[in-house]
DNA sequence: CAGTGGCCCTGTCTGC
DNA sequence: TGCAGACAGGGCCACT
């Protein structure tokens, strides 16, 4: 489940392993992976031949490799889509969909760029670069680590909404990065119910939310992100180490690292959600 | 216009 | 043992 942390591991590694090569060539072996390139495969295929990566950028979940041609190789990870950067002669792995080759491959060693997503949610797609971010992308807001992040705004704008603060945390044109882990990770540490209404919280409580926002980021990224199986790696293929330091999300049932109250799961939005039943109580049902 | 819910996907696990 | 159903869930779009 790529969250920020994750996209940023995966964007470091990509960093390391394609910025600065040169695109020889491309196959797509699965076409809804560029599903959201609408002009199709093909096309897809031809405006990245010949191309150079000149950097690796992310905003929030998305992954962007602008390129010489002032086009950029947009990509987006779903549920469990991983970029590769793997030796070109290692065998497929089972959900290889875009294989991505470098002008070096005749070189021993030489490393190719793979995008491999179990569940197709993932997607890669070229599109035009802008300034900060591809139009395409203009729409998600900056999460809590972009320096140009606008703390009153987040503020203001999130006390401003009528609805639950967790939806709140998760809607990626008001703050972007977090998904359904960080967001409780988020929450239990500012003991805060996900349900409660975000026009109710107060400017401190608010502010508060994001410097725990920033801190989990912040620390899972240190620790690699957060793997849970095989579907979240780096782009060296390495697993990330938070899982072991998370407080609220996988710990139903078992006691609240601060409390000793079992974790409980409650239903939400089509998912679950994991708190603590005493450090996070459900707000009151009468409102307004 | 803001908020909400459905849908897209496949592998794994649980329950009958 | 086998099969059906639940679950994992980010982003987009339709609907209210």
């Amino acid at each position: 489940m790529p969250e920020l942390p994750e996209v940023e591991v995966v964007r470091r590694g990509l960093e390391r392993g394609v910025a600065g090569r040169t695109i020889a060539g491309v196959t797509v072996t699965h076409p809804r992976a560029v599903r959201r390139h609408l002009a199709g495969a093909d096309d897809f295929t031809a405006r990245l031949a010949g191309r150079t990566v000149a950097a690796v950028r992310r905003r929030g979940k998305y992954l962007w490799l602008p390129l010489d041609s002032g086009e950029a190789l947009t990509g987006h990870l779903g549920m469990s889509g991983q970029l590769l950067v793997v030796p070109a002669d290692s065998p497929a792995q089972k959900h290889l969909h875009v294989r991505l080759r470098f002008t070096d491959a005749d070189r021993p060693g030489a490393r190719e760029l793979r995008f491999v997503d179990q569940r197709t949610f993932g997607g890669l797609l070229v599109v035009p670069d802008g300034d900060p971010v591809p139009p395409l992308l203009a729409h998600i807001a900056r999460d809590p680590l972009d320096p140009a992040f606008d703390d009153d705004a987040f503020v203001a704008g999130l006390r401003r909404r009528r609805t639950g603060v967790k939806r709140a945390l998760l809607d990626q044109t008001l703050v972007s990065g977090l998904g359904n882990i960080y967001a409780d990770e988020t929450l239990w540490r500012a003991r805060l119910h996900g349900e409660r209404p975000t026009d109710l919280l107060t400017r401190p409580a608010a502010r508060r939310l994001l410097g725990h926002a920033r801190d989990v980021l912040t620390e899972a990224i240190a620790a690699g992100g957060t793997s849970f199986d095989a579907l979240y790696v780096s782009a060296d293929g390495v697993s990330g180490l938070f899982e072991r330091s998370l407080d609220a999300y996988g710990r139903e049932g078992r006691p609240c690292r601060r409390c000793g109250t079992p974790v409980r799961r409650e239903a939400f939005m089509n998912r679950s959600s994991a708190s603590c039943p005493r450090c996070q109580p459900r707000p009151r049902p009468a409102r307004r």
